[in-house]
RNA sequence: CGAGAUGUAGCGCAGUUGGUAGCGCACUACGUUCGGGACGUAGGGGUCGCGUGUUCAAGUCACGUCAUCUCGACCA
C-alpha cells in the first residue's frame, strides 16, 4: 500500500486531517462543526486532564461542577462579555418536542417556548459568578479556587478539527481573591502551570507573554498567554489566563467585608485549556509517516509486535513478551502487546507508526535464538537490536530521551522561525513565509489594527519568559516610539 | 455570510459528444505467506448529495438546495 499522508507541502490542513482520522482520534460528527473524539484520542485527553489536575491541586485549586445553560439575563450583565461572545452562541428557547400534526417526525411544541432563554455556555463566567455571590461574604471565605471540567459550545462560522470546533472540552478556573495583587499573582501562577505542561508533558515549546488590549479575553484587565509554534509556521495560542479586576463581581456584586469591616468587592481570574492542545500537539510534532506522542501522553509508551512463521514460534515469542511486560509494567511503562495474527508485521509497524507509539519492540525467531528484541523509536524511526537482558531499564530511559529529543526538535525548529524584523517593507514578505517577528510596537491598538488589516498578523503577545527584547526603537508600521519588541504572527 | 472548488461503494478516484455503473485499496471465503503496509483464486457491496426540470433516455445538461474543503469575516 502506498503511503497514505499527503505532503506537508502540498496542503497542511489536509495533511493534518489525514493524521486525525488516521492514527484513530477523531472523526467527524453529524453535528456541523463538532466532532467525535476516539478512544485513542480520548486516552491522549484523558492523560493531559490528569496530568493537570495534579497541577492545579498542588496549587490549592478544587474541581466543581456548575449548569450547562445560563439564563439569558445573567449572561448580559457584563458588557464587554457579552459582546465578546453574542455572535457565537446557541440558545435553547423550547423544552418538549411533539409528533408533528401532519405526520411527518417531530416538530418542536410551540406550547412548550421557555419563559427565559437558555444559552449554552459558551464560557461559564456569568453563572460562577452569580453562584460566587453567595459563597463569599467575609474575608475569611476568600480566595475561592475552582475549576470546572467541561463542554462548551461556541458556534463558529469556520471549524477545524481539534483546533476550532463548534463543541469543545476544557477546563476552566475561577478564582476570587481579597486584592488585585492575589488575583494577578494567581493569574501568573496559572499560565506558567501551562507553560510547564506544555513543556514537559507535550514536549511543546511555548512563549508567555501578555496579550495586547485587542486580544484580551472579553471582559480581563489582562490576558496571559502560552504561544505555540505550529511546523507550518503558524501561531495557536494553547492556553490563557485573565486577570478580570472588579468586573465581574461588579456585574454580579460579589462583596466581602474585610478585617476592617469595609464592603469590598472581590477580584477575579479565570484560566483554561482546551482540546485545543490535542490539535497543537498533532501539528507541533507529526510527521509523514503520522503521528508523533512524546511518551509523557501517549497512552501506550511501548508496541511489541512478534514476527514469526509458526504456532509455536508465536507462542514462545509471546510468553517472552509476557516477560517484558511485567518488566515494564514494573517501571510504570504502559505497554502493548500486539498479537492480532491476521496481520503481518510490516503492516503492524506501520499502524502503530500512525498512532505515534515512542517505542516498538519486535521480537522474531532469530532474537528468540539470540536473547535479543529489536528496539524502534518513533522519533528517530531508527531501530537497533538489544539484549533481552535489562530491558527494562533500558526502554525506561530511553523514553526520557525520545520526550526530550522531541522537545529539542520542535524547540529548534522554532527558533530557527523567530527573527527580529525593522522594516515595514520586509515584514509584508517575511510575515507571509510564517515564524514569528519580534517587532516594535507603538502600543496603540490603531497600528495593531492597520498591521492585521493590512497582513493578517496580529501581536500573539508582549513576551515575558524567552524573546523578551527591552530595547528602544521606532514601530515598524507608525515609526513613533516604542520600548519593546512583540511578537507577531500569522495564527490560527 | 461573501469568493472559489468538490460531492459517484467504507476510503481514494475514473466515468468521453446524454444510452441501464467502473478502477485501486478496504471487506468476505479458501490457499500460499509472515524480519517494513503480502500474493493468488472466487465473491459481496452504489436509488451517482438531495430536489425539480429538459429528454424516448440524465452520473453526464439547466435551475434550485444541502454538505464538505480552501480563502476572507469570527474565534480557544
Amino acid at each position: 500500500m502506498a503511503k497514505e499522508l499527503t505532503s506537508r507541502n502540498e496542503n497542511y490542513s489536509q495533511w493534518y486531517n489525514d493524521i486525525v482520522v488516521k492514527a484513530d482520534l477523531a472523526e467527524q460528527s453529524a453535528v456541523r462543526g463538532c466532532m467525535v473524539i476516539k478512544p485513542y484520542g480520548y486516552a491522549i485527553w484523558e492523560k493531559m486532564q490528569s496530568l493537570l489536575d495534579a497541577e492545579f491541586k498542588k496549587s490549592g485549586v478544587q474541581n466543581a461542577y456548575f449548569p450547562l445553560f445560563i439564563p439569558k439575563s445573567f449572561f448580559s450583565r457584563e458588557a464587554e462579555h457579552v459582546e465578546g461572545f453574542a455572535k457565537e452562541c446557541a440558545v435553547v428557547t423550547h423544552h418538549r418536542l411533539m409528533n408533528d400534526p401532519e405526520g411527518k417526525g417531530v416538530v418542536v411544541d410551540p406550547d412548550a417556548k421557555l419563559e427565559e432563554e437558555l444559552i449554552v455556555r459558551p464560557t461559564s463566567e456569568t453563572i460562577i459568578w452569580s453562584v460566587y455571590k453567595n459563597w463569599i461574604k467575609s474575608w475569611r471565605d476568600l480566595p475561592i479556587l475552582c475549576n470546572q471540567w467541561c463542554n462548551v459550545v461556541r458556534w463558529e462560522m469556520r471549524t477545524r478539527p481539534f483546533l476550532r470546533t463548534a463543541e469543545f472540552l476544557w477546563q476552566e478556573g475561577h478564582t476570587a481573591h481579597a486584592t488585585s495583587e492575589e488575583a494577578q499573582a494567581k493569574a501568573e501562577e496559572m499560565v506558567h502551570v501551562y507553560a510547564d505542561f506544555a513543556r514537559n508533558a507535550m514536549a511543546m515549546p511555548v512563549v508567555v507573554g501578555h496579550k495586547s488590549p485587542n486580544e484580551r479575553f472579553a471582559g480581563a484587565l489582562d490576558t496571559l498567554t502560552i504561544e505555540a509554534m505550529m511546523q507550518d509556521g503558524k501561531a495557536l495560542q494553547a492556553g490563557t489566563s485573565h486577570f478580570l479586576g472588579q468586573n465581574f463581581a461588579k456585574s454580579f456584586d460579589v462583596k466581602y467585608t474585610d478585617n476592617e469591616g469595609k464592603e469590598q468587592y472581590v477580584w477575579a481570574t479565570s484560566w483554561g485549556v482546551s482540546t485545543r492542545l490535542m490539535g497543537a500537539l498533532i501539528m507541533a510534532h507529526s510527521d509523514d509517516n503520522g503521528l508523533v506522542l512524546p511518551p509523557v501522553l501517549a497512552p501506550i509508551q511501548v508496541v511489541m509486535v512478534p514476527i514469526y512463521k509458526t504456532a509455536e514460534e508465536r507462542s514462545a515469542v509471546l510468553d517472552k513478551f509476557e516477560d517484558i511486560r511485567k518488566e515494564l509494567e514494573a517501571l510504570g511503562i504502559s505497554c502493548k502487546i500486539d498479537s492480532r495474527d491476521t496481520l503481518r508485521p510490516g503492516f503492524k509497524f506501520a499502524e502503530w507508526e500512525l498512532k505515534g507509539v515512542p517505542v516498538r519492540i519486535a521480537m522474531g525467531a532469530r532474537d528468540l535464538a539470540n536473547g535479543t528484541v529489536e528496539v524502534a523509536r518513533r522519533d528517530t524511526l531508527s531501530k537497533e537490536t538489544l539484549s533481552v537482558e535489562g530491558i527494562g531499564a533500558h526502554i525506561k530511559d530511553l523514553l526520557s530521551e525520545i520526550q526530550e529529543n522531541i522537545y529539542n526538535i520542535a524547540l529548534e525548529r522554532r527558533d530557527s522561525r523567530v527573527r527580529k524584523c525593522d522594516s515595514w517593507e520586509e515584514f509584508k514578505t517575511e510575515i507571509q513565509k510564517g515564524g514569528f517577528l519580534l517587532c516594535h510596537w507603538d502600543g496603540t491598538a490603531e497600528t495593531e489594527q492597520k498591521i492585521k488589516d493590512e497582513t493578517k498578523a496580529t501581536i500573539r503577545c508582549i513576551p515575558v519568559d524567552s524573546f523578551v527584547c527591552e530595547e528602544k526603537g521606532f514601530d515598524i508600521y507608525s515609526g513613533k516610539p516604542s520600548e519593546r519588541r512583540v511578537i507577531f504572527a500569522i495564527s490560527y
